[in-house]
DNA sequence: CTCGTTACTAACCATCTAGTCCAATAGTGA
DNA sequence: TCACTATTGGACTAGATGGTTAGTAACGAG
């Protein structure tokens, strides 16, 4: 019987393909979607491997142990945040604009990256025992901070913000009010018993923290060429 | 023989107590630990029964299944949430002062019942797939509701507040700006290398979440007698 | 004082899971 | 050509894990 091995260009019996890097990826990607989808104890080595389509001795070849693919996908998230914040535009801006801009792309990172949330959330219930061996992670913040600080100072000092402001308090509340929204979703709205995903929601919601954001900053200070509802 | 049933501090080979809500109330407190110590699928039978100092048997005697047992854990933890909530004492303040304490007694909530919050995390990794299945959790939010409602119109009609919030944006907005913080104390404690957990982080937290909150509902108005950073 | 119900125990089981062993095959660069 | 290593395959294990079976004893109703 036509037990061809293949249709089209005979015999190959499958080109096996032999690239380290590309082959970690898949692993990654793979334990990346398992691992935010489950958290670490729900996650299975087996769905791992079934996803990425490799060998069990593949996996444990590139990787020693489950923990430390966990810490690799930990890290990988990071330097996702750290690249997706470090990319947002914002030279040029005016103070309000800029930090307008900053809440709305702070929000968005979470929208289009949801595995940050859960793995964040899981390494959390862990209290940070996996990313306390990880030395990568630190430097994250650094730039961020440097721009959130200058956004403050320039606000300052054109009188359309307060002064006093903690820039560490700042960017908490800025991620949480939308990491909140996101993460607690399908709780919050079961309570609410109203979408909270669907675009409309998303988009009232991210007016939201702007104004809430931006109400904080500018509490106390006159803007009288500025109409109230202008952001 | 000295099979004296009581006092005799001698030979009595144990004195098995019969208790079934007691005993029930033991199995149910150390499931909430476990659980709300390493969620669903870390959580393990064998730890929940040796926390309860108990037989195996006797937690399937009572409970049918692990999750079954997650389940009332869970929904215990909701009745922490809205009991806690409800207490608060809210009557004869003026507005300002009202959602001031809403704020700071939804905060110290999650301080002082810190299972709540990765139980709530947990439940969310699952997608609400438990809470789902439990009928009693919906009633929650209303009596919140109805509170945060009669704030907001009181303030409104006072010229304190601006007008147009949506209650449910609030909320959770006021949750979460301390939950968050709580939440993710331990990776945020890490990439910002400053201590959240003590005591005087928590106050200071505490006032930027009422300073934020009555910043956004008096965005706008003119509070002519009121000392700008009155509260 | 029985006697059925049920709170309770100890040992056990079937299955799952992370990780290993033992080959064998085949690209790749030196 | 040859060492190296990326890759596959399958069988295997040691231990953990959720759940069960079979049996014991406290308690309350009749």
């Amino acid at each position: 019987m036509a037990r061809a091995p293949s249709a089209a260009p005979q015999d190959t019996p499958k080109p096996r393909i032999r690239d380290a890097i590309r082959t970690q990826e898949r692993i990654l990607k793979a334990a990346q979607a398992e691992f935010a989808r489950k958290g670490y104890d729900g996650a299975r080595v087996d769905a791992i491997i079934s996803r990425a389509k490799i060998s069990k001795n593949l996996l444990y070849h590139h990787f020693r142990s489950k923990e430390e693919l966990y810490i690799r996908v930990l890290e990988r998230t990071y330097e996702t945040l750290r690249r997706r914040q470090g990319d947002i535009p914002l030279s040029g801006l005016d103070p309000v604009e800029a930090m307008k801009r900053l809440c709305e792309d702070t929000f968005q990172v979470f929208i289009d990256e949801p595995d940050i949330i859960t793995m964040l959330n899981t390494e959390n219930l862990y209290r940070g025992k996996h990313i306390a061996k990880s030395p990568i992670i630190r430097a994250l913040y650094d730039r961020l901070s440097v721009t959130i600080r200058a956004i403050l100072k320039a606000g300052e000092e054109q009188g359309v913000f307060r002064t006093g402001i903690d820039p560490v308090e700042l960017y908490i509340s800025m991620s949480g009010l939308g990491y909140f929204y996101l993460s607690n979703q399908y709780t919050l709205s079961m309570i609410f018993d109203r979408e909270l995903a669907d675009a409309a929601s998303i988009e009232s919601r991210r007016a939201h923290i702007v104004d809430m954001i931006l109400s904080y900053l500018t509490h106390g200070i006159e803007a009288p060429d500025r109409p109230r509802a202008g952001w």
